[in-house]
DNA sequence: AGGAGGTTGTACTGATCAGTACAACCTGTA
DNA sequence: TACAGGTTGTACTGATCAGTACAACCTCCT
């Protein structure tokens, strides 16, 4: 019964790499074939819907360590500050290590957009209320937490794209490091908005 | 001799449309053809070499718009908080106004990243330069300015890729009002850097 | 009015695409 | 040892890919 060599497990792993690498798009069937060393017939044994298949595979796992790694260890966080500093630190070693590509923001764009709209959207609404959450248990007002969180996923995900043009993860690692310092500052006052974003927001922002 | 209709900047404006929409590999010839309206024959004409020759037209268009319209305003400015509300306030309107999409973040992603890797690096570079520039001529230290240019770009950057997340702008423009206030702020002090972060930087973030 | 020459649509090429079919294989169990 | 059935490589399909060739066209200048 061929209790086989190769795990579904290792397949998806091996194909995340190809995806961060090449790209969703340009990842063709020969190319993860060559690459993977997984021959055609395996690869439509495990996703018998194709690429779409292989896709949805390689975003749970994905959200599946985060989930394990960062959202939940926030949520459960007792003293904030050590939890954001274990954040940065799971998720810097994380990024640097894959390519410096997040899976989920490269569907983003494109025409993978609309097929992953909703796997992608819970990705990043659990990290920035996990997030927030912790920044909550820190003391910090809700809506100011929500907006901290907001803005640290931002500085990350902007971290990875100038890392990628840079070639650079010293860049990132800074980016990382002051975004932590940010999270963290108790002491930060929020001004008012500038007047042409309340003029935006209120004609057409709610789309 | 057909003085033609068809501009060739027309053609790499249309041509940048659908780069947005669809991303630049899934951006085949026939899609082109059928959503810019303009035959093959014509765009082999202004774009002899092809795919690759539409891409580099259209990231210098897009490049020359934001020199003209961002950095170089940036560079000269007088009134540093006036210019860095200026450039908040045509970024916002330029993205929101154009799918939310940075062509020059997208070209990090895949098989174009090398083939771009000079003008998507310098593209950052100028960027984040001139902002330090303006950040320095309102009285900020060169190094703080430097960190804090990097951090605003980061987080336009990844404003975007939560505004596509999220499907909504309400949230970008919270992200780019924030991040102005935190460029225009003439009172944060830097902290200092987590220790992990210097223990990344010293072993191995020089790649 | 009549070229001249830049511009454009169409038909074609070989390569590569995603997906299917199926025979051969391999390993745990009997 | 032999079978069973999950697993895998290979060959194939029709569609689509990027790029080329070229005749028809259209507009400006004389």
């Amino acid at each position: 019964m061929a209790r086989t060599l190769l795990e579904r497990s290792d397949a998806v792993r091996a194909l995340a790499g190809v995806f961060r690498r090449r790209g969703f798009e340009s990842s063709s069937l020969s190319v993860i074939q060559q690459e993977t060393g997984i021959g055609r017939g395996s690869l439509y044994h495990f996703f018998p819907e194709g690429k779409a298949d292989m896709a949805r595979a390689v975003l749970e796992q994905v959200g599946d360590w985060f989930e394990e790694r960062i959202f939940s260890p926030l949520r459960a966080a007792h003293d904030s500050a050590t939890a954001i500093e274990a954040m940065s630190q799971e998720v810097a070693d994380y990024f640097i290590s894959r390519e410096r590509v997040c899976l989920f923001a490269s569907m983003t764009l494109g025409e993978e957009q609309d097929a992953f709209a909703g796997v992608v959207r819970a990705y990043f609404t659990d990290w920035v209320d996990a997030l927030a959450e912790a920044l909550r248990t820190g003391g910090i007002s809700p809506q100011e937490a929500a907006d901290r969180a907001l803005d640290a996923v931002a500085a990350i995900q902007g971290g990875l794209i100038l890392a990628r043009a840079y070639g650079d993860d010293a860049t990132f690692l800074g980016i990382i490091a002051r975004t932590e310092q940010r999270l963290l500052d108790p002491t930060r006052e929020r001004g008012t908005e500038p007047s042409w974003v309340r003029r935006r927001v209120s004609t057409r922002a709610v789309s």
